[in-house]
RNA sequence: GGUGGGUUGGCCGAGAGGCGAGGCAACGGACUGCAAAUCCGUGUACACGGGUUCAAAUCCCGUACCCACCUCCA
């Protein structure tokens, strides 16, 4: 079985062979930190988790950078706009992407590079490129610089589109252009912009193009050439089309394989366009736990728009609680001294991985293997390789509630716990004496007492279990 | 104008020529004092119109509607 994925160059499923044997490098495009990230922005970082997660469960040794825009023309726009200082509110952005990516359990990467933090290398590949004769400094005198379209024949490869159907942008600034196409990779300061906001270049002070920031640290990080570039649909053009001809331009193969998860809309738009607060994801956890958002980021592949509704994140909450309760009673069936059993993922679940992360399918095969599980207990059979199996697949897809990544409250939520079950005793008690008397209206009575203080009772085999609802 | 994607049952969401992914909801059954939880069962779904084929949700042609990208975008 190999690993397959689709590449967005070629249009194809093609089989995953990395470059070098036994290891796979990839560079995923990070955010602009210039808002508070909502549930669109966060959904390539699950996505590329579960990829950098299922090429660490297949034996690769991974090399994951993911890096950080943290100075274009909106952080200084809205930061003016703001009355503070670009790098302020760049970094509060960051904090707080830090913060979501944290509370939906997406792993670190190898590195996360911020922009600014490579000016030099930066400057090292214009340089380059001027030199190879595919940028040129503007002749207007405003220090910047430009990717010449016109010499690279390769153009638009990436994004199958041919330089002649593209249409210039109807804002796009000709200034010291020789093609309405050509791209800045380097920015002369403006007068209007904050010194800060610059830095020393041959070409005079100026800040980075966007594109150039990418190139420059995927090749400082993962060399001329690595496996798989990935990022947000939109990305592919310009970014990443920009990139690719950068790098090429600079005689760097790039990456092999080039992967775009697609859009979470609302209201059948793009959310940046139709953004309230609502959907920022503090507001989000509000309502859903990081986990049963990332649950329901998961299910669905990463390459189908998903149309966000609180309604169907709800399904998805419930239908994931089926899995924690499956652990919980599994648990408690086995008690705590059981054999551990070595966790294992069925093949139809890395099959199904391996197919292009086809996550629905790899939660589809989660399903059946808790319905089994619940068969086993209900049959009182021993669970455990059901248990094992479920855990294995919940931590490829990062969802293990186990996992401490979700959340340092245990010990808090276990005092109360304790305190609660000394409360609930005494009731407990009341009420199996009245079941024994047949008083069921007495026994109902208390149940529904618990059940509008949010605690829910099952009568079991073993006696009534209770649980915070 | 150019490029690409989409339309699947009450809802969410896979699949990409032939055995009905999975989840949520609903209904029936088992279990239960009744519930809950769990298990078992129940669906003639593929935007529309043609065509190809023994066989089409899947391929081809056409139509409708929706969306994205074309140098700010996850």
């Amino acid at each position: 079985m190999t690993f397959r994925i689709y590449d967005s160059a070629t249009r194809e499923v093609r089989d995953f062979v990395p470059l070098v044997e036994g290891k796979a490098s990839l560079y995923v495009c990070g955010l602009t930190v210039q808002s508070e990230p909502h549930v669109g922005h966060v959904r390539s970082g699950v996505n590329f988790d579960v990829l950098q997660r299922w090429l660490r469960h297949r034996g690769y040794e991974t090399t994951f950078i993911r890096n950080v825009t943290d100075i274009d023309d909106k952080i200084l726009l809205k930061a003016r706009d703001q009355g503070r200082p670009w790098y302020n509110l760049a970094y509060e952005m960051h904090r707080e992407l830090a913060q979501a990516y944290a509370s939906l359990n997406v792993a670190a990467p190898t590195y996360e590079p911020a922009a600014t933090g490579h000016i030099p290398e930066m400057v090292e590949l214009i340089a380059e490129l001027i030199e190879r004769g595919h940028a040129y400094p503007a002749e207007d005198g405003s220090g910047d610089v430009y990717f010449d379209v016109r010499t690279w024949s390769a153009y638009g490869e990436l994004s199958g589109q041919k330089v002649e159907d593209m249409v210039a942008a109807e804002d796009a600034d000709p200034r010291g252009k020789r093609d309405a196409r050509d791209f800045a990779l380097w920015k002369g300061r403006k007068d209007s912009e904050p010194e800060t906001a610059s830095w020393p270049s041959p070409w005079g002070r100026g800040r980075p193009g966007w594109h150039i920031e990418c190139t420059a640290m995927a090749g400082k990080y993962l060399g001329d050439a690595f496996d798989i570039h990935g990022g947000g649909l939109d990305l592919r053009f310009p970014h990443h089309e920009n990139e690719l001809a950068q790098a090429r331009a600079a005689g760097r193969p790039f990456s092999t394989y080039w992967m775009h998860n697609a859009w979470i809309t609302t209201a059948g738009e793009k959310m940046s366009k139709s953004l309230g607060n609502s959907l920022t994801i503090p507001a989000v956890l509000q309502r859903f736990r990081g986990i049963e958002l990332r649950y329901y980021l998961v299910a669905a592949h990463y390459r189908s728009h998903v149309e966000f509704s609180f309604e169907a994140l709800e399904e998805a909450a419930v239908g994931f609680r089926r899995i924690e309760h499956f652990l919980e009673r599994a648990a408690q069936a086995r008690g705590t001294d059981s054999e551990p059993v070595e966790a294992r993922v069925p093949d139809a679940f890395a099959a199904s991985m391996d197919d292009d992360l086809g996550t629905p399918g790899a939660v589809a095969v989660l399903y059946d293997t808790v319905r089994e599980g619940n068969r086993q207990l209900a049959a009182g059979e021993d669970p455990s390789l059901s248990v094992a199996a479920v855990v294995a697949m919940l931590d490829v897809l990062g969802l293990n509630p186990a996992d401490p990544a979700w959340g340092s409250t245990a010990q808090d939520d276990d005092k109360a716990v304790a305190a609660v079950g000394a409360l609930v005793a005494g009731l407990l008690e009341q009420r199996a004496a009245a079941r024994v008397a047949k008083d069921w209206a007495r026994a109902d009575e208390i149940r529904d007492q618990l059940k509008a203080a949010g605690i829910d009772l099952e009568d079991t085999p073993d006696g009534p279990k209770w649980s915070l609802s």
